[in-house]
DNA sequence: GTTTAAATTAAACAAGTGTTTAATTTTGCA
DNA sequence: TGCAAAATTAAACACTTGTTTAATTTAAAC
């Protein structure tokens, strides 16, 4: 009932039996969760959003924690994979750290709720078949950082210092911090519309983390 | 009844009606909120831990709500104070910044618990009373970094074209980002006790962020 | 010691929670 | 058209939620 299998049209792992309803629910789920909360949404929250009967997640899902699940999965697959592509392309390295910050941005971008979900649900408790796939997540991107940076330092282009470990929470950090003060930084900035605050995003914030990463990486003292 | 007046003794802002009784519901409810989120943890959950009645909560407090109010006051209200001492003293401008990442990081990680409750059930809440003192605090703190920040361009030490108001999110966000996932850390750094875990922040990631601005700071292209 | 206010309690309250049941409707296929 | 499986529903389930009540105990003041 819930494989999940490598599909060729979205070029992601996805649950095959995922039908419009259940991507509908997926989809309400999301939204509510990022905004309040796994503990604060209802499951008749989701429903009368996601114009369903509450019977129907149990039914789909089978309970509350196993659409977490499902969720985590259906939103998360597809970014292992573009960094494992990424790693193949045979451009110098601060061009590919580049890429793998666009690459962050842009993904985590479009799912802002399930990444805030991710990070604030997950930790500390008891789901721990969610939690160890986005623990896999973690440990094949700093695999990925791993790889680039000493592709860097080796070729002579990356100082040799640098904790590599902690290269990702400052780029998905600043992301983060930003956009969990997301009202703050609206009224600042004067990002009224939606556009101009995803805007802000692939511009100029990515900008800044690039900037900040790069001379992260080759400035000498 | 909630008045709030300046501490000589704490040399903070605190509820100067604060007894013993009420401040060890503050401490537990700091530690469940953060464990198991705002809407995650019950009035029943707090008032056993504290060993208390739970109608004692609404009546010390008026409603749940009141009482992350009252958290967020009290755990909050010297930061700010900090920050302007600090921009009183007369330092190079790389050297206090330094001492701001300084402050942040071990005020902020001595209150991990309020800040995560902070960042993550405070937006698109209804909670205005928090969330406007919240806000008072970010902007204080931003002008505390642009202060810095033109102090150390006007003397030529730093370049010009940093975007200001998100070199916060990189220092703050980096920090959170670790300890969002610090289980995660703690498996691949070996920080298998609480002491190892809060050493590595106040070391390793602390170096990791001054360096990071630093080279953000003063890189030129 | 009496009085008055504060602190503390167990119980009750109404509303909301995730989940299950059993009945009904819709669907796809022979 | 008939039938079995799937989808959908309203209702009920047992439990937890934040808050209030009203009674009792403790503390302080006179």
């Amino acid at each position: 009932m819930f494989n999940f299998a490598f599909d060729y049209k979205t070029n992601s792992m996805s649950n095959i039996q995922l039908n419009d309803k259940k991507i509908q629910i997926l989809e309400v789920a999301e939204k509510l969760f990022s905004e309040k909360g796994f503990e604060g949404t209802s499951i008749r929250d989701i429903s009368k959003i996601a114009k369903i009967n509450v019977a129907m997640i149990s039914y789909y899902f089978g309970s509350k924690d196993r659409l977490l699940e499902a969720l985590i999965i259906y939103k998360t697959s597809d970014l292992k994979l573009k960094l494992e592509n990424l790693l193949q392309e045979n451009i110098d390295p601060l061009e590919k750290i580049n890429k793998l910050i666009e690459i962050y941005i842009t993904r985590i971008n479009c799912n802002k709720g399930i990444f805030r979900v991710l990070h604030f649900e997950l930790n500390s408790k008891e789901r721990e078949k969610s939690m160890t796939a986005f623990t896999e997540l973690k440990k094949g991107n700093l695999k990925s950082v791993e790889s680039i940076i000493s592709q860097g330092q080796a070729k002579g282009v990356f100082r040799k210092d640098v904790i590599i470990p902690l290269i990702t929470p400052t780029i998905i950090g600043t992301f983060f911090h930003f956009h969990m003060n997301k009202p703050f930084f609206v009224e600042l900035l004067n990002l009224n519309t939606e556009e101009l605050y995803d805007n802000y995003i692939t511009t100029t914030l990515k900008k800044h983390i690039q900037q900040t990463i790069k001379a992260l990486l080759v400035y000498e003292n």
